[in-house]
RNA sequence: GCGAAGGUGGCGGAAUUGGCAGACGCGCUGGCCUUAGGAGCCAGUGCCUUCGGGCGUGCGGGUUCGAAUCCCGCCCUUCGCACCA
């Protein structure tokens, strides 16, 4: 028996080679062949398991193929070093988080090494090394130098237990994102970058990027959030302008009251003084509210009426001004116009207040319906409704008339000859009219709605403690449905624009409302300015210095970096626990000053380190501008969803702020991202004593402490939750290469999946079986050279040969594709499977054994480096298999010999033909061939045959009567 | 609620200009080897079957010689957003 597979001794000998060959590094010089890999850079928080794997195995089998294929790869890696754990780490334990991130780091690094994931160490770079953050001080510098870095002070997310604020995107359902607290509001001054001012770019320009995965541009489009409508101008009786955005201008004639978010600027003004504290309660109320309450979907409206009047500006109407918290203030301008009739959000608010709804759109279905009770109305009517084909249902005496809304006036004309004294009828449809036996009344403004509710409430007192005309119909079940629609639609009661049919109400009454001078179009967004402060100390300080005399100033560019001071012991406060790094100087007057105690969000260092790897040594300045514009945008990106917003947004942001400013020759950074999916695995929870290992969990599913049945969830492996895989102990056991291999080959990498045990051995097996069927080959093609073509083959041969240069081609296509490595594996394996069939075979041409075994070290290469470079010595072909190149497939295996054709009758395959592919290419041939099958002669015995279509090197289909 | 992606054997998944459904792997079954095996090797494995065949890609229709794939209508799952005016 050969030796067999042992990758413990054979994958140690590698695990230096690549590195002193020097085959990762790149020449930096020489763009004509480049190619930028880059995989988004780790926190480096702990030891990496089998999950992280799915990021940097896929990354390291991409490089070598491209390596392999002559390029010029540039495929650097660095760390995202500032953060929280860290520091809490420090605190936690005394270190300091300098010294617990590099310990991180050299195990990352350790790791890295075992798995075979090589990079250019060259280039490695730390943010948190003052190196590095001196150049994002450096862009702070400049994006204030362009008014892009703003002060200001705002409502702020607080997280209780991090004492910091949190970005509106690190606050998920109002929780804190890291630690799951529940997020509080507070108003702070802090440090903004204007993103907002770049939120048009940002949503044209993902247009630019078609090799982003639609998903994530789809995400960041719903992020940026525009909308397009109209800012128009109310006014307060006292002729203050509150102005309002509404996406709806065509509906202004139906806005039956104001609400502005209770902390808007002009509520403490416009308040009348009996109202006043009942609304200090509220607003007070609002503010102590937390997200999660405030957000809440199912909650019922709240606001109170601050006593005050503003006039409609289209018709002059006088309506009330309420407060209430679902306006936000952060949106649009804080205060909205309420249209009941056409926002659901506002109707249930009228319904509530008792404030009246007025329609002003017609609902496009053009259905209207009318109800009349019982009583009402004088026998005859219903035969007269019959007569003249109206549609209706009688209930318990009470008439339901259901009509289209052509035949509204011949209908009203119609059932007001029926009506008795006293009673009436309504018709809720495109817009909503009495029937009264005297008149027909309008419901087309205030004054007409309280005319009408006045009318009703004297001719009938059961109705005398309705509020409003909407309530009124609201008792009514069968008109509900109708009170309320927020379709387009032609407008009604609405002035002179009344008849604009839907299509064109936004826009034209967009023009009236410039024309005089009320209000104009105007797009807003949902995307906020991007809030960087932050009140913690492992982070990049903000280089800005306060004095009382200059205000704000920026520390000079020649005096960065700003340092972290280099103390033993952290405050919760951060860098304002440490008084000797407050005082200072100001750099304009010289007087005291103190500095900005504020440290940047991490994200500010990750929004710009593609750019550093290409000159990552470099004193003078951030990046290497003629070198960064050769080399990028990066070819191609990859890393997790989880950064399909933040990281990739804030990174395209400081692209395009770069671009402006003249750094950069490109605004966009990375021009394809690959979005690799999540290894998954059981994760068991006990309510005493939380996650409990898989590896701890007892018989049935019991906690090993406390003999509970545990919860199991498959979740993404996470050290927090401990359903992680370590890979040292499957290095120990089967070897860097199995890892690998199965990793890639588990599923689509794009896609969540779970870790299976099995699997693994899967992969081993398959290794195994490789390596012993190569191995015992190696005596015999080890010195064979003569080349093998197709011509001189037998017919095994010559079906090998063409199966190795389909899985070339395979391979190559997955790499170059989409990267659906897991097929190209499974190519692999099928390739490895008809090399062994080849080999029981009685005739076995080894010049034919040698090319297939040398062809399959160099394809399988990125999969499982280790072992294919053991062979690939053994073979004797010398130097590495990452400087020889990737091999070609040769276009003649592509039509070569024989086809299976399939042969369907009536849509059922009944026959298959090996046909030379000649005869299967040419459509009267393979027809003719298919009817003269004996098979298919038996099967089209006594039968009509009606139609035969044969599609060439496909199938050949017949239809019989 | 809005938006997106997806639904294929016992499991992960293959197959997309419409053309042999279930590649490859796991698991399972049987056999071999072994003192033993949670190791390895070989064979089988979508379901049903009266062994002719029939049925099968979430459900119901449709287009087509032919549909996992295209069209219409539902159901379910996952993810993102969520009082955004």
């Amino acid at each position: 028996m050969n030796e067999p597979y042992d990758p413990k001794a054979i994958e140690e000998r590698w695990r230096d080679f690549w590195r002193e060959k020097g085959f990762f590094k790149a020449d930096i010089e020489d763009t004509a062949r480049k190619f930028y890999y880059l995989n988004m850079f780790p926190y480096p928080s702990g030891k990496l398991h089998a999950g992280h794997g799915r990021n940097y195995i896929l990354g390291d089998a991409i490089v070598r193929f491209l390596i392999m294929r002559g390029y010029n790869v540039l495929n650097p890696m660095g760390w995202d070093a500032f953060g929280l754990p860290a520091e809490n780490a420090a605190i936690e334990q005394g270190v300091h988080p300098r010294d617990w991130t590099w310990r991180n780091i050299e195990e990352f690094k350790r790791q890295f090494r075992a798995w075979g994931v090589e990079y250019d160490w060259d280039r490695e770079i730390a943010t948190c090394e003052p190196e590095y953050y001196k150049w994002t001080q450096w862009l702070f510098l400049k994006l204030y130098e362009r008014g892009l870095a703003y002060r200001a002070e705002s409502e702020v997310n607080w997280c209780p237990h991090c004492d910091t604020v949190l970005a509106n995107e690190q606050v998920v359902n109002g929780r804190c994102e890291r630690c799951g607290s529940v997020v509080e509001r507070k108003k702070l001054t802090q440090w903004f970058f204007k993103i907002t001012a770049y939120a048009q770019r940002l949503l044209d320009d993902l247009e630019k990027l078609p090799d982003w995965p639609e998903r994530v541009k789809l995400m960041q489009k719903n992020w940026i959030g525009r909308s397009e409508g109209a800012l128009v101008t109310f006014r307060s009786e006292r002729g203050d302008p509150i102005e309002v955005f509404t996406t709806r201008p065509d509906t202004l004639w139906g806005a039956t009251f104001l609400v502005l978010a209770p902390e808007h600027p002009l509520v403490e003004k416009l308040t009348a003084p009996e109202r006043r504290a009942e609304v200090e309660e509220y607003r007070r109320q609002a503010a102590r509210q937390t997200e999660v309450e405030r957000l809440s979907t199912e909650r019922e409206k709240t606001g109170v009426f601050i006593g005050a009047y503003a006039k409609n500006p289209v018709n002059g109407e006088e309506i009330p001004i309420w407060i209430a918290d679902y306006v936000l203030m952060g949106y649009g301008t804080g205060a909205i116009m309420a249209v009941p009739a056409h926002d659901e959000r506002d109707f249930q608010f009228a319904l509530k207040f008792g404030i009246p709804v007025v329609p002003v759109i017609a609902p496009p279905s053009g259905v209207a319906r009318s109800y009349l009770m019982r009583g009402t109305f004088q026998e005859g009517l219903k035969g007269a409704l019959a007569g003249a084909g109206f549609d209706f249902e009688e209930k318990d005496g009470a008439l339901y008339v259901t009509l289209a809304e052509k035949d509204r006036e011949r209908y009203i004309s119609l059932v007001q000859g029926y009506l008795k004294p006293g009673s009436w009828t309504e018709v809720v449809g495109a817009g909503w009219q009495f029937v009264f036996p005297d008149e027909v009344a309008n419901v087309g403004s205030l004054e007409e709605e309280r005319a009408v509710l006045a009318k009703c409430q004297e001719l009938e007192p059961a109705v005398r403690e309705r509020r409003t005309v909407a309530e009124l119909l609201w008792g009514v079940e069968f008109y509900r449905e109708l009170l309320f629609h927020a379709e387009y639609g032609e407008m009604i009661n609405s002035g002179p624009l009344t008849g604009t049919p839907g299509d064109q109400a936004v826009r034209r009454t967009c023009e009236w409302l410039e024309e005089r001078g009320i209000g104009r179009y105007a797009v807003t967004y949902r995307l906020r300015d991007w809030l960087i402060s932050r009140q913690r100390y492992w982070g990049a300080p903000i280089p800005m210095v306060h004095c009382e005399r200059c205000g704000a100033v920026p520390v000079p560019e020649e005096e960065l970096p700003v340092l972290l001071p280099d103390v033993p012991f952290i405050g919760k406060r951060g860098l304002a626990d440490i008084p000797e790094f407050v005082a200072t100087t100001c750099p304009r007057c010289g007087g005291p000053a103190r500095r900005d105690t504020d440290t940047m969000d991490t994200f500010v260092d990750s929004a710009w380190y593609y750019l550093r790897y290409i000159s990552p040594n470099d004193e003078e300045k951030a990046f290497d501008s003629e070198l960064v514009n050769r080399w990028l945008p990066v070819d191609l990106y990859v890393g997790g969803v989880e950064h399909a917003i933040l990281h990739l947004l804030y990174s395209r942001f400081i692209t395009k702020a770069l671009y402006d400013m003249g750094y950069l020759s490109f605004d966009e950074p990375f021009k394809r991202l690959f979005t690799q999916g999540m290894i998954t695995y059981p994760a068991y929870w006990c309510p005493e004593h939380h996650w409990i290992p898989p590896g701890e969990v007892g018989e049935g599913n019991r906690c090993p402490h406390c003999g509970t049945e545990l919860q199991v969830q498959v979740l993404a492996m996470s050290k927090s939750k401990k359903n992680v895989v370590p890979p040292d102990e499957l290095i120990a056991k089967y070897g860097a290469d199995t890892e690998r291999l199965y990793t890639l080959f588990m599923g689509p990498p794009e896609r969540d999946i779970e870790w299976s045990e099995e699997g693994v051995r899967g992969a081993w097996r398959f290794l195994s079986r490789l390596w012993a069927l190569i191995t015992e080959q190696l005596p015999r093609i080890k010195d064979v050279r003569d080349p093998v073509a197709p011509e001189g083959l037998d017919r095994a041969g010559e079906a090998l040969w063409k199966k190795l240069h389909l899985t070339i081609k395979k391979v190559t296509e997955e790499f170059e594709g989409r990267l659906g490595l897991n097929t190209a594996i499974a190519a692999l394996m099928e390739l490895t499977s008809a090399l062994g069939e080849y080999l029981e075979g009685e005739t076995v041409d080894v010049r034919l054994v040698r090319e297939v075994v040398r062809n399959l070290i160099l394809l399988i290469s990125p999969f499982t480096p280790f072992v294919a470079e053991e062979l690939w010595s053994r073979l004797g072909e010398g130097g590495s298999v990452l400087e020889t190149p990737w091999p070609e497939y040769d276009q003649r295996a592509l039509a070569a010999g024989e086809v299976e054709i399939p042969v369907q009758i009536n849509g059922k395959v009944r026959a298959r033909l090996r046909l030379p592919s000649a005869v299967a290419e040419d459509e009267e041939a393979l027809q003719e061939a298919a009817l003269a099958d004996p098979v298919v002669q038996a099967r089209l015995a006594g039968k009509q045959v009606k139609r035969v279509i044969a599609v060439p090197g496909k199938l050949v289909s017949i239809v019989v009567g």
